[in-house]
Parts: structure tokens; sequence; C-alpha cells
DNA sequence: TAATAAACGAGACGGTACGTCAAGTCTTCCA
DNA sequence: TGGAAGACTTGACGTACCGTCTCGTTTATTA
């Protein structure tokens, strides 16, 4: 018996057609919405065989995905200047900035939807795409940490799911702007200390 | 001549229709997932006919919406002990509850990622679902700032949208569990001031 | 149990809309085609509930039929001048006429048509509409033969079957016109004995 | 531009689907009659996707004529024995014997109901099915012409439309037995001039 | 410099579901 | 209580894509 098809040969793919896909792709996605977007879509306006997208990717979310982050590979910018609060302002607001962007936003959301349905794509999603781009910010928190900004006690992983958390809210359920105001208010409500029940007042 | 079809009439509509549809929808989203809901999988696991759900409902996310709002009408708890962080932890945690449901976390999720195709669902599920939902858990808020738990300056929706977007980032991405303790931690952080920038130490 | 319905009582029955429901089916069949005919354009055209429709027709077929009856009442030209050629060229001009018409020829080709999936069109055609329209034919080929015109030995009704097949092949196949011309040429070849094989010529 | 969907390449089209889906046409019009013949059936009972009918045949009606096409392949009967009338009684008995077969007549009949309402069918069927199979019968008749059995400057063409029309009749009419007896009648009439007025009698 | 083997474009295939239309049945309300 | 209105279940329509499977055709090493 034995399999009847051995794993294709990454030496002989045709980057052409790689980045053809990535970019109609994208290209779609941003067009018409995630939600009518098709292989077959995306085969006919890359000028590709339907099989060559099945050969290298597992399923069209994987595809996005790559398109994606191929796109957002500018680098945010990660300040250290001492202020938590400001830098936090900073990089929150690319971030947010990112998300707001038309072109870029609607194809992160949609693969968060698609990682509802489709399970693979969720953890590859934070390997390759949040991972990365988190791991500064986490860096900058523990600096905070360990200069005294922020309780050394804390666990700084949940603290940057809360503060994504609050963009996610806006970027998925629309339910305002994401701009500098609301990061600022974020920023404040968890740096600032701005909500915190004054036990000790009386 | 004039419009070609008329509105459907509310009051010759089929009650158990209406509810073999909203049973079928949810009984099948728990066990086949949101990705292999169809319409037709709904109209025949219902004994119904598919125009009879076209004729009422715009949409499959409309349908699990209703179907989800039906199934989610136990009132959660929102205690008001004067102990602000207490009460959140309770509103909060029956949330987190909610979200952690096998039956009930996966199908608000799906329709979360449907509302980012379908631009209807998002206001619809806003009014219907979240709306209510969220209006006692505002008012015990406004309360805690009449008694000065927390700066009366602060609008408190975008504290609501922090609060749940935290619990959104681990429904949607999977990125831990959503139990006491990730809610024990939201609630330190947002209202123990746990994380603010201890600016004025020195 | 018992039969859960009773035939209607004919009494009752309101003429208005028995007419309404014939004109708007021959109405809807000569602008439309029998092919987009419905029960519910017709009811719908006839300001009729379909139901009404059902309880006193059998099929869409046995409302066309009696649609077509009553709009093809005017009796064709039956002559007896003793010259028998020119009496059939006269009559069946007539019928060629009536099938040549845009209006009737297409139904009454429908109606043919629908007779084959149809089963009980076929009987119903022949003796509500073709019987008492044949009948003086017949009668006219019977004092052909009793005045020596014709082989008194010879059967005729299937004459008169030879004769309106000749022009069905032009009305089912429109292999030609269903003209004057073609009618002078099958009368010709039938009684003018113009095909007859000359046997005896030698 | 261009156009949007350019025809398939019969060079890569199936044998073997092909030939399932005209066997299945044409048992299920002989099981289940023309009427409750579909698309999806034929499909089903060919183990064939319906995109694979719908690329290959314009029309439920064009399946069928090829259907009916293929299963009357065997050639009929085309005598010249110098005896018109005998010859002629051959002939029109293989083709009564078709109509009259309860495997092929109806599927016939229903073709040329079908041709009613689809404009295509008609030409479709007169150049592919009865083209072909009346070549011979009209050289038949033309050299009955060349040996003065029939009267040279007459048409043949339409006699062979009385000769078929008198066979359609009881076809589509069932008005009587399709038999011997009835091709004899015809015949007789037509090429024995049987029912010839005797207008030189007196 | 061929030969050769893989990836490629193209697209037909068996399927599933779409959203629409009409069939014939059943129920409600009106005159 | 007959009839208009129309919601109901059923089932077929024709379309869009799915993921698989050949086809020839590049393309880029290996012989």
């Amino acid at each position: 018996m034995g399999s009847s098809s051995s794993p294709p040969d990454p030496s002989r793919r045709r980057e052409s057609s790689r980045v053809a896909i990535l970019d109609a792709t994208l290209a779609l996605c941003q067009e018409e919405g995630y939600a009518s977007l098709s292989i077959e879509g995306i085969a006919a306006r890359a000028g590709v065989g339907k099989q060559t997208i099945y050969r290298w990717w597992p399923s069209k979310g994987a595809v996005l995905l790559e398109a994606l982050d191929r796109a957002a590979s500018e680098a945010a910018a990660f300040p250290d200047t001492g202020d938590l609060v400001a830098d936090m302002r900073v990089t929150l607001g690319d971030i947010a900035g990112f998300q707001a962007d038309p072109g870029l936003g609607p194809p992160l959301a949609a693969l968060i939807a698609e990682a509802q349905q489709d399970p693979s794509i969720a953890p590859m999603m934070l390997e390759t795409f949040f991972g990365p781009r988190r791991a500064p910010i986490l860096e900058r928190l523990r600096s905070a940490q360990r200069r005294g900004e922020i309780d050394p006690e804390l666990a700084v992983e949940p603290l940057l799911e809360v503060m994504l958390g609050a963009l996610f809210h806006r970027l998925l359920l629309r339910s305002g702007p994401l701009d500098g105001d609301y990061v600022a208010y974020v920023v404040e409500v968890l740096f600032g200390g701005r909500a915190a029940a004054r036990r000790t007042a009386g």
C-alpha cells in the first residue's frame, strides 16, 4: 500500500506563484470581504491552478494569515522612554491604528472569526502572527516591573490579554472607534489606576 | 404595478415552527459546530421547509442569535453588596461561566465571528443580546461612582468594554482558561489598581 | 374515520371566480407561454385563492382545456356543397387557421403536450374538445360515402385522424406553415388520389 | 473584459459519465414518466454531479433527445422491392412499432411535448433525430416517382409529413392502437387512393 | 545537452449548500 | 360556509465552490 502521495518538495516551489496567491488573497479580501473569498476566486485572480493553493496551504484561513502577516511586516514602535503610560499609549496606538486600517482590520477580524470554525487557525495565529508582535510589549512590561512601575508579582501575559482584548472588543463588535481617545482611556484605566476602587478612602 | 412581494404577516406565524427552528439551530451548532451549520440542515432537523426560515430570518446568523438569546434567558447575578471588587468578580464570573460553557461559548464566538462577515449582525447583537445583559452592570458601575468607589468623571461604557474584551480575548483566541482566576485577575487589575504605574511612589 | 373532505357543492360555486380563472389562464398562456403558467400565477391574476382552483379543477391542464374550449366556441364552417374536395379544403382550412392563430395554436399544442404527462387529459380532450368539433366532419365524410364520393367500405374515423394528424405534424413539429397550400396538398393527396400508386396504369 | 465563462473542452469529457447520464435518463423516463424526470434525479441515478449535466446539455429535453437517439440506433428497414405500397407498409410499420414500444413511444411523445415549451428542442429534434431517419424514406418516395409509381410533380416532404402525422395522432392523442391495421389503412388511403373522390365516376 | 521528474495552469469531476420558485395542503378570517 | 389570503412542507431549480483528480506544459535539476 504505502501512502499514495508524497509531501511536496519546497525547493521546487515557484515563488512567483506564492506571491501572486498572497497578493490576490489580500486584495480580494479587502475588495469583496472575507465572506466571498474563495479558493477558486484566489486561483483565478492569481492566475494559478487551485491545486497549487491546496498543495501549499491547509486552508483558506492559512493563506489569509500568511498574506496578512506579509502585509503587516513593518514593525510597530516599541519605545522605552521610562514613562510606561506614555510608551503604552504609543504602542497600543500603533496596534489600534493597524486594526482601524480599513485594509488590515477587517482581514484580521475575519481571521479571528475563521479561527472559531477552524481549530487549526487559532494556534497558528498566536504563534505566527501575534507571538512575535507581542514579545517586545511583554518585554517592555517586564522592564517596567524591574523598575517598580508595576507590581513585580503581577503576571504580564494576562495583562497584555486585557489590553488587547479591549481593542478586540471594538474591532469585532464595532462598539466604538479604535482611536487615540480609546487607547488613552484603556491605558489610563489599566496603568493609571483611574478605575481603582478607593477602598481605603474612608 | 406595486412591489412584487409583501412582508409576511406575523400574526399568521406558526409558533411551533419557530421554536423547532431555534431548537434545531442551537442543537446542531453544539453538536457539529457553526461551520457545518446550514439552512438545509436546520430545516431538515426542525421538520420545516427552508422557505419558512428564509421568510422570518434574514440570515443564518440571525437565527442563531435568536436561538442563543432564547437559551441564555436565565438572568445572571448582579449583586450590589457595596464591595465593587467582590460584586464584579461575581458578575464577570457569571459571564465567564457562560462563555466557558461548551454549549454556549462556541455559539457565541461563532456569532461574533459571523458578525465580521455579515454587517447586519453586529448591531443586532449589540441591541438584542448584549444590550439588555449589560445594562445592569453599567448601573452597578454608576452606583459605584455615586458612592465614590470609582472616579465619577470616568465614562463607564468603555470600562465595560475593557472588562468584556478581556474575556473575549480568551473566548476567541483560546489564549487561556476562562476561569475564576482570570476573572479575579481582570477585576484586580482594573478595580484594584494592581497594574497602576506607581508614578508618585518616590 | 371517513373521508376528511366532501366534494364541493356546485350550486354554491361563484361564477365570477370561474370566469376570472379561465380568462386569466388563457391570457397568461398567450402572454408568457404554457411553460411559465402556474396555479399561483393564475390565482394572483384572477384575484382568487389557490384553493378555489384546486377545488374545481383536477389539474392545470384541465383549467386550460376549459379555457380553450370557452375561447374556441365560435363554430367552424362545415359546408356540404357536394364537392368533397372543396368542402374539405374549407373545413380543414378553418381548423388550420385555428391552429395557426398565435393565441390559440400554442395553447392547443401545450394541451396535447400536457396530455403526454397527465394521462387524464387525453380522454378529457378527446371528449370535451375534439369530439363535438369532429362530429360534423365525420358526418360530412359519411354523406360523401352515401353519395359514392368515397369508398363506402372505408372507416371514416381513421381518415379523420390522418387528416388532422397532418395538421398536428406542422403544429407540433413546426415543420412548415399551416397555410392554405398545405391544406390543399393534404386534401389533394387524400381525396384527389394524387399519391396513389398507379398500379393499373399500364 | 471578455466573456466570463468559456465553453467546456470536449476532449476532457468523461465518456463514462455521459453514458451513465443517458442510461439513467432513459431508464427514469421509462419507469416514472417524463413528468417526474428531473436533473437532480438523473444526476443521483447516474452517480454524477448536477453540474456535469448542465455543463454538456442545455436542457432536460436535450438529454432525453440524445438518450432516445442512442437507444433507437438500430436501423429501421427501408426496403425497395418495387412495390411502393408493400414497402411503405414495412417502413411505416417499423416506425409504428417504435412508437408503440412502451419504452420508446412515451419518451418520444414527451420530447414532442417538451418541444412545445422549449423552442430549442423542435429544430434539434428535426435535425438530430428525425432528419437522418427520414432521409431514406424520402429517397424511396423519389425512386417511386422516377418509376412513375407516384406523380412526379408531387413534393414528397409534405407527403412524409402526412404519413407520419397520422402516426403522431395515435401516439399523442391515444385515439387508437398503433398497429399493422392502422399502418395498412394509412398506406392504402395515401398510396392506394382508397379515399379518392370519384369525381369522374358518373 | 538531453532526459526526467516535479510543480504548474487548467479545468472536469462527484458533491453540498445556496437562495428561489411553485406545488399542493392547511388554517384563519371575511362576507 | 364558500372563498380570499397566505403560511406551511416538500422538492426541484440552476449556481457557486468545495476538494480531488487527471491532463498537457513549463522548469530545473540530474544523467
